[in-house]
DNA sequence: AAGCTGAATGCACGAACGTGCAGAAAGGGT
DNA sequence: ACCCTTTCTGCACGTTCGTGCATTCAGCTT
């Protein structure tokens, strides 16, 4: 259609060539305001692309300090302390969002978890076409009221349609009941594809649970676990999970029993992807964090500035 | 410096987070005029990257039929038919320019040659800093006036600010007076040095030589050549010629003498990069542009509209 | 400390921009 | 062919932005 390719011209004139949105539109012959809209729509589908490009000697010393300490690239988001725990999700979310992105390249197999921060972060994503890339879910999403498909699949729609990437999604519960009945589907060869191509992630994203957190993560208020399963978990010293496998504040994750029967990635899998992007927004989610950073998950970390400042003060 | 931070903060509220500007003056305690100022050296300096990724599927007919015709992928500038040539060289150096930062990364090489156009071209690098880059002059710019060498200099080290960039030049004659000198020159090891580095180049960016150009090219105006050469260069049906090595329309160069005492980089020696950026502005420029295509030696050309379309006309 | 000079800042104004709204155009069904 | 629904367009308005100019600030010299 005619369309294409005047949001491309537009485009070109505008941010390649400094022209004013009035001078395109004479070109074009049609009105300023309809530029204007070519112009969105280009921003909207990725044809322009935006970056900015933080070298490190001019980040900021949080940065620094979390690079020092934990050895993950951090990315503070800037956050007014006036606004609320929602929109400072969200704030941090659309930050992710568009750090991402640049790094999404074709040929690409990205891992994606699930949960309010994974699902902020989906609603904020700028397309990027791209070729032969796929998106796979890192962990079940059912539990014991829905099959948690319509859930996680939005997510993981948003990101393949961002992107145009293949999705593959993991039709499981989020934990099985029994130990064997993981053991008998891990042995499945839908499953074993769904491993395998886990195992060859260029990069995962996640948020990470946190047990104490004041806005609780999907898995320990949606029907998930039962009030047995919380005592056991706080009888281990579990202090959070990253894709629904949990760990203890050093990192630790041996004789957790919910593990056995979880369908998300030990840390063993989920390290075979060389970039490990954690998003976190929310002091509440510090011990979670402290904990996925000791069992070293995350190589960069997306979060916000009250909690960066959290970690750095422990 | 308390600068740095700022302009860094600054992009990231305004491009990443997508505040106004005057919510960012509150955010830095500062006035909105300074806000825009700092976006303005954010972008000048490279830290914010803006780039138009035309996929060649809504790329208009022209692209597409030079593609098909010659096997390069083309950017054809939209210039308003009302601007004279000088003002079209300039948009499509700016459009150039614009193009080609995107594709600079660390570690590369780029060959960069001189003239009218590469000179404009240098003059609208945004800069991008990158590690560990090479700039290397592809032929030498000397005349019987001048050592050439702050005319070509100037455009090399603009690149290289640009990209924070190595500059290595080239300091020769763009042409011998005797054959002897050359083949002496070659195996000098300064000159090996040279011819080394150029045939590691990643990227190649030159204009195009045409003999009839209206608007003429450096080469045949300024001094460089006698009028026997010129001669000379009729007599073999010289077209024109990329980084002063000259070829026929149909892209040979077998025979040519003055090819024997220029400095430029032979076609074998140039088809060693694997990317070869043409940029092309101005009618007169055609007969040279098909000789370069016919000898293979673009692979990427960057040209006005009306230039394009007399390549597909013909 | 005073004086000088160049850079950085804020103000104010005009230019450039985004968007709700109402009307026009384009589909889609009967 | 008709009507209905949906999408697209241009206008008008309020907002946001860039920049010349006067002022202040910071760094240096004497």
């Amino acid at each position: 259609m005619r369309k294409d390719g005047d949001v491309l011209k537009a485009a070109q004139l505008y941010y390649l060539q400094d022209l004013t949105m009035d001078a395109i539109a004479r070109e074009l012959r049609t009105s300023r305001s309809t530029v204007s809209r070519l112009l969105a729509t280009a921003r909207e589908t990725g044809l322009v692309q935006i970056e900015v490009r933080s070298s490190l000697d001019m980040a900021p010393e949080l940065e620094h300090l979390i690079k020092k300490l934990f050895g993950v690239t951090a990315h503070v988001v800037p956050v007014p302390s006036s606004v609320g725990e929602a929109e400072a999700l969200d704030r941090v979310a659309l930050y992710a969002a568009r750090t991402i992105t640049p790094h999404v390249d074709s040929n690409a197999v990205i891992g994606v978890a699930w949960g309010a921060t994974m699902s902020a972060v989906s609603r904020h994503l700028t397309s990027k076409p791209t070729h032969n890339s796929v998106i796979v879910q890192l962990n079940g999403a059912g539990n014991t009221h829905s099959t948690g498909i319509s859930y996680s699949s939005e997510i993981l729609h948003r990101f393949g349609r961002a992107y145009g990437a293949r999705v593959e999604q993991f039709p499981l519960p989020a934990f099985f009941d029994h130990v064997e009945t993981r053991q008998a589907m891990w042995r499945e060869r839908s499953v074993e594809r769904m491993l395998d191509l886990q195992s060859r992630m260029s990069m995962a994203l996640f948020g990470v649970g946190s047990v104490e957190s004041g806005y609780p993560s999907h898995v320990y208020a949606g029907g998930y676990l039962e009030r047995e399963d919380l005592l056991s978990l706080a009888g281990h010293q579990v202090v959070g999970d990253v894709a629904t496998y949990f760990f203890r504040a050093d990192g630790s994750t041996d004789g957790i029993p919910l593990n056995g029967r979880s369908t998300g990635p030990s840390h063993e899998q989920l390290k075979k992807a060389p970039r490990r992007v954690c998003v976190v927004s929310g002091a509440g989610k510090i011990n979670g964090l402290k904990g996925a950073l000791a069992a070293g998950l995350v190589t960069e970390l997306i979060l916000d500035e009250k909690t960066a400042r959290l970690l750095v003060e422990s």
